[in-house]
DNA sequence: AATAATTTTTAGACATAACTAAATTTATTT
DNA sequence: AAATAAATTTAGTTATGTCTAAAAATTATT
């Protein structure tokens, strides 16, 4: 078994691939986990020791398959925690993901099979993220963040990607959710800003913004 | 915010507490604990400073208030936890002790009053034993062991005193769960076992086995 | 009351996971 | 290609929570 820090390290491996496909650098995963790179050297090499990564000195760190399952089983706990806290305990999806932060630590997983079971095997998460299987497997859903669009789109809300309380709290200011109707308006060439019409009701997003929205791809 | 070895340390002293009503020793903590009398020393000590506890050398401890309430608060917790396993995710009632002992840490008390309310404010856990109120407040049930019984005594099972899981597993397989009818047939005098009648079906229990066993009082 | 036995505490180590500061390696400029 | 900048690693500390062995205090026994 492995402890808590070590789970988070594999975790913060595993998420800054999916968007780099790259070697993960150690300040990379210092930046992610507010630590100092020295401590990220430390970990590494522990890491290396319990074969969960794939690392060498000065170039960088990719986790090895036993830590790229280990790290999937950790986010699929995540993700059915807060599909129950949301689709049970009533609370918002901006509240979530510290309590998962939280509850994906939880051992058992027979525990985690059983609340699979109990939620009705959901395959997406309250924020639209996919939940992997049982067996590892992240099911594959087309999607383009929303500043990849053009005026005149019209598409749903699939998810986003930055899992943030200060962004999903602005988002529900703005009335998006999932499934949420976007249209687009018009793009500011300037900032690359975006007039949008949500339910009706136009709205200015940044581009920051825009790039933090998943839609649907068909 | 507390580490999960201080939270183990006060639910410890909470529980031999329940028991003894004295001044809890270093040795009784080590054994409960699985620790060595040294670490507990060093532990109190930690815990003084916190005022979570009231310890003078070689005099054995007791909680302070505050270290009370927090130690209530981690066995309510627990307690709604097991709720939870058994009630909706189907666990029998000897498998959901070790998953309660880590979910107790996780620190949310919105996480805690919005499962509380999910389960419909229950009163008592699936083995018996009351849930502490928010406040910090245990209901006092009356209740016996069955040890204290005599021959010809008809009563319910109200629950267990050790959340042991092979205790519980044996008592599944006599039949015996909460709310179960017991009636005593006979006291062997020589070992102070019992044969008992349980739902109609003859069994004979040791005494310590009829020791753990709570039978409500009227 | 003195001695023996038990319990508890102190002292000194060790592993984990973090840190800072300094040294080293790699990448980028000029 | 040298010099500079940036990233990474090493070395040395610190916190926590554990341990063993030895010392001290308390309790029990003769």
């Amino acid at each position: 078994m492995n402890t808590f820090a070590e789970e988070n390290y594999l975790k913060a491996i595993l998420n800054i691939s999916f968007n780099t496909n790259k070697k993960v650098s150690t300040n990379e995963i210092s930046k992610v986990l507010r630590t100092s790179p020295a401590s990220v050297t430390d970990m590494l090499k522990k890491l290396l020791e319990k074969k969960l990564v794939k690392y060498e000195k000065y170039k960088g760190v990719e986790l090895s398959n036993s830590g790229k399952q280990y790290a999937i089983n950790i986010l699929r706990k995540h993700r059915l925690w807060e599909t129950f806290l949301v689709e049970h305990l009533g609370f918002s999806w901006s509240e979530v993901h510290e309590i998962a932060e939280e509850l994906e630590h939880i051992k058992s997983t027979k525990l985690i099979d059983k609340l699979d079971a109990f939620l009705g095997y959901p395959k997406f998460d309250p924020h639209g993220e996919p939940i992997p299987s049982k067996e590892g497997v992240i099911p594959n859903v087309k999607s383009t963040s929303l500043d990849q669009m053009e005026v005149g789109f019209t598409g749903h809300v699939l998810g986003v990607i930055i899992d943030d309380k200060l962004f999903l709290d602005y988002l529900t200011k703005l009335n998006i959710k999932i499934g949420t109707k976007i249209e687009i308006i018009q793009i500011i060439d300037f900032d690359k800003s975006l007039i949008v019409s949500i339910e009706n009701i136009q709205n200015h997003i940044s581009f920051d913004v825009a790039k933090n929205i998943l839609i649907k791809n068909i």
